[in-house]
RNA sequence: GCGGUUAUGGUGAAGUGGUUAACACAUCUGGCUGUGAACCAGACAUUCGUCAGUUCGAUUCUGAUUAACCGCCCCA
Protein backbone atom coordinates (compact mmCIF):
# COMPACT_ATOMS: atom_id res chain seq x y z
CA UNK A 1 0.00 0.00 0.00
CA UNK A 2 1.40 3.69 -1.49
CA UNK A 3 1.32 6.00 2.21
CA UNK A 4 0.75 9.61 2.10
CA UNK A 5 3.96 11.26 2.40
CA UNK A 6 5.05 12.26 5.71
CA UNK A 7 3.97 15.39 6.97
CA UNK A 8 0.69 15.32 4.52
CA UNK A 9 -3.12 14.64 5.16
CA UNK A 10 -6.18 13.74 3.30
CA UNK A 11 -8.83 15.68 3.81
CA UNK A 12 -12.42 15.02 2.74
CA UNK A 13 -15.76 14.93 3.36
CA UNK A 14 -16.17 17.46 7.06
CA UNK A 15 -12.66 18.32 6.88
CA UNK A 16 -12.83 19.26 3.21
CA UNK A 17 -16.11 21.31 3.97
CA UNK A 18 -14.90 23.09 6.50
CA UNK A 19 -11.25 23.89 5.07
CA UNK A 20 -13.10 25.77 2.31
CA UNK A 21 -15.77 27.62 4.68
CA UNK A 22 -12.37 28.72 6.65
CA UNK A 23 -11.26 30.23 3.22
CA UNK A 24 -14.38 31.16 1.76
CA UNK A 25 -14.48 33.64 4.96
CA UNK A 26 -10.79 34.91 4.70
CA UNK A 27 -11.01 35.93 1.31
CA UNK A 28 -14.41 37.46 1.79
CA UNK A 29 -12.75 39.36 5.05
CA UNK A 30 -9.94 40.41 2.79
CA UNK A 31 -12.13 41.55 0.22
CA UNK A 32 -14.07 43.84 3.00
CA UNK A 33 -10.99 45.55 3.22
CA UNK A 34 -9.81 46.20 0.27
CA UNK A 35 -7.65 43.16 -0.88
CA UNK A 36 -7.95 41.41 -4.04
CA UNK A 37 -6.01 37.59 -4.40
CA UNK A 38 -3.15 37.56 -6.04
CA UNK A 39 -2.43 33.46 -7.03
CA UNK A 40 1.87 33.18 -7.16
CA UNK A 41 3.62 29.77 -8.74
CA UNK A 42 4.42 27.40 -5.54
CA UNK A 43 7.87 26.79 -6.89
CA UNK A 44 10.52 29.50 -7.42
CA UNK A 45 14.51 29.62 -7.75
CA UNK A 46 15.39 28.88 -4.43
CA UNK A 47 17.59 32.23 -4.23
CA UNK A 48 14.10 34.19 -3.71
CA UNK A 49 13.73 32.32 -0.39
CA UNK A 50 17.55 31.94 0.65
CA UNK A 51 17.27 35.75 -0.01
CA UNK A 52 14.40 36.97 1.69
CA UNK A 53 14.98 34.47 5.12
CA UNK A 54 18.48 36.57 5.30
CA UNK A 55 20.34 33.50 4.48
CA UNK A 56 19.82 32.23 7.74
CA UNK A 57 21.63 28.45 7.81
CA UNK A 58 19.55 26.58 9.16
CA UNK A 59 16.27 27.61 7.22
CA UNK A 60 17.86 27.47 3.80
CA UNK A 61 19.78 24.23 4.59
CA UNK A 62 17.08 21.93 6.91
CA UNK A 63 13.96 23.07 6.31
CA UNK A 64 13.15 23.99 2.71
CA UNK A 65 11.87 21.57 0.01
CA UNK A 66 14.14 22.04 -2.62
CA UNK A 67 15.55 19.97 -5.53
CA UNK A 68 17.25 20.62 -8.91
CA UNK A 69 14.86 19.70 -11.82
CA UNK A 70 15.42 18.16 -15.28
CA UNK A 71 16.48 21.36 -16.96
CA UNK A 72 19.36 21.91 -13.72
CA UNK A 73 17.48 25.21 -12.10
CA UNK A 74 17.99 24.80 -8.49
CA UNK A 75 14.26 25.14 -7.08
CA UNK A 76 12.56 25.35 -4.07
CA UNK A 77 8.76 24.74 -3.08
CA UNK A 78 7.25 27.56 -1.67
CA UNK A 79 8.10 27.86 2.75
CA UNK A 80 5.61 30.54 2.71
CA UNK A 81 3.80 33.19 0.06
CA UNK A 82 5.62 36.47 0.91
CA UNK A 83 8.72 36.11 -0.90
CA UNK A 84 6.68 35.36 -4.11
CA UNK A 85 4.60 37.74 -3.80
CA UNK A 86 7.03 40.03 -3.35
CA UNK A 87 8.48 38.80 -6.50
CA UNK A 88 5.95 38.87 -8.20
CA UNK A 89 4.81 42.74 -7.25
CA UNK A 90 8.34 43.39 -8.92
CA UNK A 91 8.16 41.36 -12.17
CA UNK A 92 5.00 42.86 -12.64
CA UNK A 93 5.79 46.02 -11.75
CA UNK A 94 2.69 46.30 -9.54
CA UNK A 95 3.67 49.26 -7.68
CA UNK A 96 4.17 51.35 -10.94
CA UNK A 97 0.81 50.29 -12.43
CA UNK A 98 -1.32 49.87 -9.79
CA UNK A 99 -2.41 52.75 -6.66
CA UNK A 100 -0.26 52.14 -3.70
CA UNK A 101 -0.54 50.80 -1.33
CA UNK A 102 -0.85 47.10 -2.86
CA UNK A 103 -3.11 45.23 -0.78
CA UNK A 104 -3.41 41.26 -1.94
CA UNK A 105 -4.08 38.59 -0.39
CA UNK A 106 -3.19 34.75 -0.93
CA UNK A 107 -4.10 31.45 0.32
CA UNK A 108 -2.58 28.09 -0.93
CA UNK A 109 -0.10 25.41 0.23
CA UNK A 110 3.35 26.32 1.53
CA UNK A 111 6.56 23.31 2.46
CA UNK A 112 8.56 22.89 4.73
CA UNK A 113 10.95 20.30 5.48
CA UNK A 114 10.03 19.88 9.09
CA UNK A 115 10.07 16.99 11.40
CA UNK A 116 5.97 16.88 11.81
CA UNK A 117 4.16 17.16 14.84
CA UNK A 118 0.64 18.27 15.71
CA UNK A 119 -0.88 20.72 13.70
CA UNK A 120 2.22 21.37 12.04
CA UNK A 121 2.67 19.75 8.86
CA UNK A 122 5.27 19.56 5.78
CA UNK A 123 2.22 20.56 3.49
CA UNK A 124 0.49 23.57 5.46
CA UNK A 125 -2.45 26.10 3.50
CA UNK A 126 -2.10 29.66 4.64
CA UNK A 127 -4.04 32.21 4.09
CA UNK A 128 -2.23 36.00 4.17
CA UNK A 129 -2.51 39.42 3.30
CA UNK A 130 0.66 42.09 2.02
CA UNK A 131 -0.39 45.55 2.25
CA UNK A 132 2.54 46.83 0.11
CA UNK A 133 3.81 50.43 -0.22
CA UNK A 134 2.36 51.46 3.77
CA UNK A 135 3.56 54.55 5.35
CA UNK A 136 1.08 55.45 8.12
CA UNK A 137 0.71 53.06 11.70
CA UNK A 138 -2.94 53.69 10.64
CA UNK A 139 -2.09 50.81 8.18
CA UNK A 140 -0.34 48.66 10.25
CA UNK A 141 -3.18 48.74 12.61
CA UNK A 142 -5.73 48.36 9.89
CA UNK A 143 -3.85 44.97 9.38
CA UNK A 144 -3.39 43.64 12.53
CA UNK A 145 -7.56 44.57 13.06
CA UNK A 146 -8.19 42.24 10.09
CA UNK A 147 -6.60 39.50 11.33
CA UNK A 148 -7.90 39.67 14.38
CA UNK A 149 -11.79 39.95 13.28
CA UNK A 150 -10.92 37.15 11.05
CA UNK A 151 -10.28 35.29 13.97
CA UNK A 152 -13.06 35.92 15.38
CA UNK A 153 -15.40 35.66 12.15
CA UNK A 154 -14.35 32.46 11.87
CA UNK A 155 -15.58 31.36 15.83
CA UNK A 156 -12.56 32.23 17.94
CA UNK A 157 -13.94 34.11 20.83
CA UNK A 158 -10.68 34.11 22.50
CA UNK A 159 -7.81 34.79 20.80
CA UNK A 160 -4.76 36.38 21.96
CA UNK A 161 -3.66 39.21 20.45
CA UNK A 162 0.23 39.70 21.67
CA UNK A 163 2.03 42.58 20.01
CA UNK A 164 5.10 44.11 20.23
CA UNK A 165 7.42 46.52 18.07
CA UNK A 166 11.29 45.63 17.99
CA UNK A 167 11.74 49.15 16.53
CA UNK A 168 13.38 50.57 13.65
CA UNK A 169 17.05 49.39 12.54
CA UNK A 170 18.43 51.90 15.22
CA UNK A 171 16.41 50.66 18.06
CA UNK A 172 17.51 46.71 17.36
CA UNK A 173 20.84 47.61 17.14
CA UNK A 174 21.40 49.52 20.51
CA UNK A 175 18.67 46.58 22.24
CA UNK A 176 20.65 43.88 20.72
CA UNK A 177 23.88 45.66 22.12
CA UNK A 178 22.27 45.99 25.40
CA UNK A 179 21.23 42.34 25.46
CA UNK A 180 24.65 41.13 24.47
CA UNK A 181 26.43 43.49 27.35
CA UNK A 182 23.64 41.98 29.94
CA UNK A 183 24.25 38.24 29.09
CA UNK A 184 27.66 38.50 28.63
CA UNK A 185 28.97 37.24 32.23
CA UNK A 186 25.90 35.05 32.26
CA UNK A 187 26.26 33.20 29.01
CA UNK A 188 28.70 30.63 29.95
CA UNK A 189 26.29 28.92 32.36
CA UNK A 190 23.54 29.08 29.81
CA UNK A 191 22.32 26.06 27.54
CA UNK A 192 24.00 25.60 24.52
CA UNK A 193 21.07 26.57 22.34
CA UNK A 194 21.12 30.02 24.18
CA UNK A 195 25.23 30.18 23.60
CA UNK A 196 24.46 29.60 19.73
CA UNK A 197 21.71 32.52 19.78
CA UNK A 198 24.18 34.76 21.62
CA UNK A 199 25.98 34.94 18.84
CA UNK A 200 23.40 34.99 16.13
CA UNK A 201 20.43 36.47 17.38
CA UNK A 202 20.17 37.29 21.04
CA UNK A 203 16.60 38.18 20.87
CA UNK A 204 16.18 34.75 20.45
CA UNK A 205 17.46 34.12 24.07
CA UNK A 206 14.21 35.60 25.67
CA UNK A 207 12.06 32.77 24.55
CA UNK A 208 14.48 30.03 25.60
CA UNK A 209 12.67 27.08 27.65
CA UNK A 210 15.38 26.18 29.73
CA UNK A 211 13.93 27.16 33.51
CA UNK A 212 17.53 28.78 34.46
CA UNK A 213 17.37 30.76 31.68
CA UNK A 214 14.15 31.52 31.86
CA UNK A 215 15.26 32.85 35.19
CA UNK A 216 17.86 34.91 34.11
CA UNK A 217 16.14 36.60 30.96
CA UNK A 218 13.29 38.01 33.13
CA UNK A 219 15.61 40.88 34.51
CA UNK A 220 17.08 41.47 31.07
CA UNK A 221 16.96 44.77 29.37
CA UNK A 222 13.59 45.41 27.79
CA UNK A 223 13.11 46.32 24.20
CA UNK A 224 10.66 49.11 24.89
CA UNK A 225 13.44 50.78 26.41
CA UNK A 226 15.55 51.26 23.80
CA UNK A 227 13.12 52.35 21.18
CA UNK A 228 13.97 55.59 20.24
CA UNK A 229 11.53 58.40 19.24
CA UNK A 230 10.15 57.55 16.12
CA UNK A 231 9.92 53.88 16.98
CA UNK A 232 7.72 54.64 20.23
CA UNK A 233 5.50 57.26 18.68
CA UNK A 234 5.02 54.68 16.00
CA UNK A 235 3.85 52.11 18.52
CA UNK A 236 1.93 54.34 20.52
CA UNK A 237 -0.12 55.28 17.47
CA UNK A 238 -1.29 51.72 17.26
CA UNK A 239 -1.74 51.04 19.95
CA UNK A 240 -4.09 54.15 20.11
CA UNK A 241 -5.97 52.80 17.46
CA UNK A 242 -6.19 49.20 18.49
CA UNK A 243 -8.02 50.69 21.45
CA UNK A 244 -10.01 53.36 19.99
CA UNK A 245 -11.62 50.11 17.94
CA UNK A 246 -11.59 47.96 21.24
CA UNK A 247 -9.44 45.32 20.30
CA UNK A 248 -7.97 43.30 23.19
CA UNK A 249 -4.51 42.97 23.02
CA UNK A 250 -1.07 42.25 25.36
CA UNK A 251 1.87 43.31 25.03
CA UNK A 252 4.67 41.24 24.87
CA UNK A 253 8.15 42.19 25.42
CA UNK A 254 9.59 38.48 23.92
CA UNK A 255 8.03 38.28 21.01
CA UNK A 256 10.24 38.80 18.68
CA UNK A 257 10.50 36.98 15.16
CA UNK A 258 13.12 35.13 13.42
CA UNK A 259 14.00 37.46 10.78
CA UNK A 260 16.04 40.36 10.08
CA UNK A 261 13.61 42.07 7.79
CA UNK A 262 10.75 42.77 10.50
CA UNK A 263 10.96 46.26 11.95
CA UNK A 264 8.51 48.09 14.17
CA UNK A 265 5.22 46.41 14.82
CA UNK A 266 5.07 42.34 15.02
CA UNK A 267 2.07 40.53 16.24
CA UNK A 268 0.74 36.66 16.92
CA UNK A 269 -2.72 35.59 17.46
CA UNK A 270 -2.61 32.71 19.95
CA UNK A 271 -5.32 30.52 21.04
CA UNK A 272 -4.73 27.53 23.42
CA UNK A 273 -7.09 24.68 23.37
CA UNK A 274 -9.50 23.76 25.84
CA UNK A 275 -7.53 20.47 26.46
CA UNK A 276 -4.43 22.29 27.28
CA UNK A 277 -2.56 22.47 23.88
CA UNK A 278 -1.29 25.30 22.88
CA UNK A 279 -0.63 24.71 19.17
CA UNK A 280 1.45 27.53 19.03
CA UNK A 281 0.17 30.60 17.19
CA UNK A 282 -2.32 30.40 14.39
CA UNK A 283 -0.64 33.44 12.96
CA UNK A 284 1.45 35.55 12.69
CA UNK A 285 2.95 39.16 10.74
CA UNK A 286 4.56 42.01 11.18
CA UNK A 287 5.77 44.95 9.39
CA UNK A 288 8.56 44.65 7.38
CA UNK A 289 10.88 47.23 5.31
CA UNK A 290 13.37 46.15 2.23
CA UNK A 291 11.84 42.94 0.82
CA UNK A 292 10.64 44.73 -2.06
CA UNK A 293 13.88 46.26 -2.86
CA UNK A 294 16.05 42.96 -1.93
CA UNK A 295 14.21 41.07 -4.78
CA UNK A 296 14.80 44.03 -6.45
CA UNK A 297 11.88 46.68 -6.82
CA UNK A 298 12.00 49.88 -4.98
CA UNK A 299 11.95 50.60 -1.28
CA UNK A 300 8.69 50.18 0.03
CA UNK A 301 7.37 49.29 3.40
CA UNK A 302 4.54 46.35 3.83
CA UNK A 303 2.94 44.89 6.57
CA UNK A 304 0.95 41.84 6.37
CA UNK A 305 0.24 38.42 8.48
CA UNK A 306 -0.24 34.89 7.30
CA UNK A 307 -2.73 32.40 9.32
CA UNK A 308 -2.49 27.98 9.44
CA UNK A 309 -5.42 27.14 7.98
CA UNK A 310 -4.89 23.73 8.57
CA UNK A 311 -4.38 24.90 12.31
CA UNK A 312 -7.50 26.46 12.41
CA UNK A 313 -9.49 23.80 10.78
CA UNK A 314 -8.13 21.58 13.44
CA UNK A 315 -9.08 23.60 16.20
CA UNK A 316 -12.12 24.65 15.08
CA UNK A 317 -13.32 20.83 15.07
CA UNK A 318 -12.18 20.87 18.91
CA UNK A 319 -13.93 23.75 19.72
CA UNK A 320 -17.14 23.88 17.73
CA UNK A 321 -17.58 21.19 16.67
CA UNK A 322 -21.73 21.82 16.55
CA UNK A 323 -20.76 24.52 14.02
CA UNK A 324 -18.55 21.97 12.10
CA UNK A 325 -20.44 21.39 8.55
CA UNK A 326 -21.48 18.68 7.13
CA UNK A 327 -21.99 17.07 3.67
CA UNK A 328 -25.99 17.24 2.99
CA UNK A 329 -28.57 17.06 0.88
CA UNK A 330 -31.98 18.33 -0.18
CA UNK A 331 -33.11 15.11 -0.63
CA UNK A 332 -32.46 11.48 -1.11
CA UNK A 333 -35.28 9.81 -3.20
CA UNK A 334 -35.97 6.10 -2.45
CA UNK A 335 -38.01 3.57 -4.47
CA UNK A 336 -39.67 0.19 -4.00
CA UNK A 337 -38.35 -2.23 -6.74
CA UNK A 338 -36.28 -2.03 -9.63
CA UNK A 339 -39.31 -1.11 -11.70
CA UNK A 340 -39.29 2.22 -10.94
CA UNK A 341 -35.15 2.89 -10.41
CA UNK A 342 -36.05 4.65 -13.77
CA UNK A 343 -39.13 6.76 -13.13
CA UNK A 344 -36.96 7.76 -9.76
CA UNK A 345 -33.83 8.70 -11.34
CA UNK A 346 -35.63 10.93 -14.02
CA UNK A 347 -36.85 12.74 -10.65
CA UNK A 348 -33.31 13.28 -9.78
CA UNK A 349 -32.62 14.78 -12.73
CA UNK A 350 -35.68 17.07 -12.82
CA UNK A 351 -34.98 17.94 -9.70
CA UNK A 352 -31.55 18.69 -10.01
CA UNK A 353 -32.32 20.78 -13.08
CA UNK A 354 -34.11 23.55 -10.16
CA UNK A 355 -30.88 23.49 -8.39
CA UNK A 356 -31.96 21.05 -5.64
CA UNK A 357 -29.30 18.63 -4.00
CA UNK A 358 -30.73 15.20 -4.55
CA UNK A 359 -29.37 11.91 -4.54
CA UNK A 360 -30.44 8.30 -4.66
CA UNK A 361 -29.13 4.70 -4.81
CA UNK A 362 -29.42 2.91 -8.20
CA UNK A 363 -28.94 -0.32 -6.31
CA UNK A 364 -32.40 -1.07 -5.05
CA UNK A 365 -32.27 -1.10 -1.26
CA UNK A 366 -34.87 -1.67 1.16
CA UNK A 367 -37.00 1.55 2.40
CA UNK A 368 -35.06 1.00 5.99
CA UNK A 369 -31.58 0.48 4.01
CA UNK A 370 -32.86 3.78 2.51
CA UNK A 371 -33.58 5.63 5.48
CA UNK A 372 -30.41 4.95 6.78
CA UNK A 373 -28.35 6.31 4.29
CA UNK A 374 -30.45 9.32 3.64
CA UNK A 375 -29.79 10.37 6.88
CA UNK A 376 -26.03 9.50 6.86
CA UNK A 377 -26.20 12.08 4.01
CA UNK A 378 -27.66 14.53 6.10
CA UNK A 379 -30.64 14.97 3.65
CA UNK A 380 -33.62 17.06 4.84
CA UNK A 381 -35.89 15.07 3.00
CA UNK A 382 -36.89 12.05 1.99
CA UNK A 383 -39.01 11.35 -1.20
CA UNK A 384 -40.84 8.15 -1.98
CA UNK A 385 -42.12 6.35 -4.64
CA UNK A 386 -43.87 3.14 -4.95
CA UNK A 387 -46.64 1.86 -7.37
CA UNK A 388 -49.43 4.07 -5.90
CA UNK A 389 -47.11 7.06 -6.02
CA UNK A 390 -46.53 6.42 -9.89
CA UNK A 391 -50.23 5.42 -10.49
CA UNK A 392 -51.59 8.80 -9.64
CA UNK A 393 -48.75 10.87 -10.42
CA UNK A 394 -47.63 11.97 -6.40
CA UNK A 395 -44.18 11.77 -4.35
CA UNK A 396 -44.55 11.01 -0.62
CA UNK A 397 -42.33 14.19 0.99
CA UNK A 398 -40.88 13.05 4.20
CA UNK A 399 -39.69 15.74 6.44
CA UNK A 400 -36.85 13.81 7.62
CA UNK A 401 -36.08 16.22 10.89
CA UNK A 402 -40.19 16.53 12.12
CA UNK A 403 -40.73 13.24 10.25
CA UNK A 404 -44.09 14.76 8.97
CA UNK A 405 -44.87 13.00 5.82
CA UNK A 406 -46.96 14.36 2.75
CA UNK A 407 -48.09 13.36 -0.79
CA UNK A 408 -47.16 16.22 -2.97
CA UNK A 409 -47.37 17.04 -6.97
CA UNK A 410 -44.14 17.82 -8.52
CA UNK A 411 -44.98 21.21 -8.10
CA UNK A 412 -45.41 21.24 -4.77
CA UNK A 413 -42.94 19.14 -3.98
CA UNK A 414 -40.64 21.53 -5.55
CA UNK A 415 -41.86 24.59 -3.90
CA UNK A 416 -41.45 22.83 -0.05
CA UNK A 417 -37.70 22.17 -0.52
CA UNK A 418 -36.49 24.66 -2.03
CA UNK A 419 -38.10 26.74 0.69
C1' G B 1 18.77 17.21 12.25
C1' C B 2 18.65 15.12 17.83
C1' G B 3 15.97 12.40 21.94
C1' G B 4 11.56 9.55 23.52
C1' U B 5 6.61 6.76 23.07
C1' U B 6 3.58 3.91 19.96
C1' A B 7 1.78 0.59 15.62
C1' U B 8 -3.69 -5.43 16.15
C1' G B 9 -10.66 -4.93 11.77
C1' G B 10 -14.42 0.64 9.41
C1' U B 11 -13.72 2.50 14.86
C1' G B 12 -12.37 1.74 20.27
C1' A B 13 -9.49 -1.83 21.77
C1' A B 14 -8.08 -7.15 24.69
C1' G B 15 -4.57 -11.02 24.05
C1' U B 16 -0.81 -15.29 23.43
C1' G B 17 6.18 -18.44 21.42
C1' G B 18 1.91 -23.37 19.31
C1' U B 19 -3.32 -25.87 15.04
C1' U B 20 -10.55 -21.13 15.83
C1' A B 21 -6.94 -13.75 17.32
C1' A B 22 -11.56 -11.75 22.83
C1' C B 23 -15.20 -8.04 23.63
C1' A B 24 -17.84 -3.51 22.22
C1' C B 25 -19.51 0.00 18.65
C1' A B 26 -20.38 0.73 13.51
C1' U B 27 -21.82 -1.66 8.92
C1' C B 28 -24.50 -5.44 6.03
C1' U B 29 -28.31 -9.51 5.55
C1' G B 30 -32.67 -11.93 7.35
C1' G B 31 -36.87 -12.18 10.93
C1' C B 32 -40.14 -7.44 8.90
C1' U B 33 -41.07 -7.90 0.31
C1' G B 34 -43.95 0.65 1.89
C1' U B 35 -40.53 4.01 6.21
C1' G B 36 -35.32 5.95 10.52
C1' A B 37 -36.26 2.74 16.82
C1' A B 38 -36.05 -1.68 19.78
C1' C B 39 -35.43 -6.81 19.83
C1' C B 40 -33.74 -11.64 17.79
C1' A B 41 -30.60 -14.63 14.33
C1' G B 42 -26.46 -14.44 11.17
C1' A B 43 -22.16 -12.09 8.43
C1' C B 44 -17.83 -9.14 8.99
C1' A B 45 -9.05 -9.41 10.77
C1' U B 46 -6.59 -15.95 4.59
C1' U B 47 -4.27 -11.79 9.67
C1' C B 48 -1.67 -8.41 14.16
C1' G B 49 2.49 -1.36 9.92
C1' U B 50 6.57 -3.31 6.34
C1' C B 51 11.05 -6.31 5.54
C1' A B 52 14.44 -9.56 7.57
C1' G B 53 16.53 -12.71 11.64
C1' U B 54 16.15 -16.32 15.93
C1' U B 55 12.95 -20.77 16.36
C1' C B 56 10.33 -27.17 14.75
C1' G B 57 6.86 -22.97 15.00
C1' A B 58 6.59 -15.52 15.58
C1' U B 59 1.12 -11.23 15.81
C1' U B 60 4.15 -12.24 20.44
C1' C B 61 11.51 -12.29 20.95
C1' U B 62 15.60 -9.45 18.04
C1' G B 63 17.20 -6.00 14.18
C1' A B 64 16.14 -2.70 10.39
C1' U B 65 12.56 0.30 7.99
C1' U B 66 8.12 3.32 7.58
C1' A B 67 4.49 6.28 9.91
C1' A B 68 1.90 8.80 13.86
C1' C B 69 2.49 11.29 18.44
C1' C B 70 5.59 14.02 22.38
C1' G B 71 10.06 17.07 23.63
C1' C B 72 14.29 19.92 21.38
C1' C B 73 16.39 22.77 17.16
C1' C B 74 13.88 26.02 13.87
C1' C B 75 9.55 28.58 12.93
C1' A B 76 9.62 32.32 6.92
Amino acid sequence: MILPQRGTYDAFYDDALNIEKIERIMGEMAHNYGYTPIIIPMYEAIELFARSAGETSDIVTKEMFDFVDKGGRHIALRPELTAGVMRAIVTNKLYANYDLPLKLSYCGPAFRYERPQAGRFRQLTQFGIENVGVTTPQEDAEAIILGYKITKKLGFEHVILKINSIGDQESRDAYREALREYFKDKIGDMCEDCRRRYELNPLRILDCKVPYDQELAKNAPKMSDYLNDVSKKRFQDIINILDANEIEYVIDDGLVRGLDYYSHIVFEFHYISKNGTNLGAIGAGGHYDNLVKEVGGPELSSVGFALGVDRLNSLLKEIKPEEYAHPTLDAYIMYMGEDYRDYASKLAFRLREDNIAVDLNYTNKSFKASFKIALRKHARFAIIIGEDEVKKNVYQLKNLETQEQIEVSLEELIKIVKE
